[in-house]
DNA sequence: CTTTCTCCCATTGACGCCCAAATTGTCCCA
DNA sequence: TGGGACAATTTGGGCGTCAATGGGAGAAAG
């Protein structure tokens, strides 16, 4: 398949990698790219995470804006000086710089949860948190009918 | 028949595996899909699980939500990081994993329930107590008088 | 010269794939 | 209507492959 799904918890060893399920390197690969752009998310403590296509996509989109707006350097300065570069090893490992670490609090676990077009790495605790969070507001926005809410 | 109808309790084997019901299995494979989709129900302790047009339809739904609002990351967050893809074996049994065992409850039994467009996986406890809880409800309904009961 | 990073190999356990037994369901014929 | 044979489905388990993980040595950076 051809999207990133699903979240699954791996260790971070004792020289700070961590393996990227196979499958989500799959869909990397499949799409040319040999390597990942993350990017601190704007407000959550999570890296997004996705192909050379991520970025691709950002910067398109801050091509549509006023260059003389703030809202484009604003971006600029978002997409640019809050991410980077991560090449996984031979075995598919990505190695947890301090920059990662700083915004996500990971340690010794890391959980990375698919997003379709790209994918989050996360602390378990915060993860799981957040996930609540996130059910309780969809679970409210169902019981107000809103736009239908998401059940099929 | 090209609905999820009926539901069938089956033994999960050593190995964590359930076989699909031959019948649901023949409802996916006719809309030409070999592999599941299966997603942790929002309210209940269930996965809906259904062919990938199930998740078509969760996108879809996404699409139409401004995708730099915070309702558009809830929906992706949830139908895509609390989703998973299940490819069956060649005997038509899938693989019970943590993240479906976590939510459901399920040990070694699960039962499978049509819901129409999709169907759900439940622990057999989890579900007689649902089932009771759902027709109360539409007795309650239908003491009412509301939207005419069930009744056809 | 020390430290960090990259590349490489080894181990372990999980998963996919295959074959076989047992159980259930269906159809036919007496 | 009651077997009984046959077919389909469910269930059990063996085995090879691949992914996750741990650790070491050499190369590059400070």
């Amino acid at each position: 398949m051809d999207r990133f799904l699903s979240n699954a918890i791996n260790k971070v060893d004792m020289k700070g990698r961590v393996s990227v399920p196979a499958h989500f390197r799959a869909v990397v690969s499949r799409r040319g790219y040999q390597e990942f752009y993350a990017l601190r998310a704007l407000d959550v403590p999570a890296m997004d995470m996705g192909g050379l296509d991520l970025l691709d996509r950002y910067e398109g989109r801050i091509g549509q804006e006023d260059p003389f707006l703030q809202a484009a350097d604003d971006m600029s300065f978002f997409c640019h000086g809050d991410g980077t570069f991560v090449k996984p090893d031979a075995e598919g490992r990505i190695l947890l710089t301090d920059f990662i670490r700083e915004h996500t609090g990971i340690a010794d676990q890391a959980v990375f949860v698919g997003r379709g077009q790209f994918f989050q790495l996360w602390e378990p605790e915060a993860f799981a948190a957040h996930r609540e969070a996130v059910r309780k507001r969809l679970i409210a926005m169902r019981a107000q009918g809103a736009a239908g809410g998401v059940t099929p």
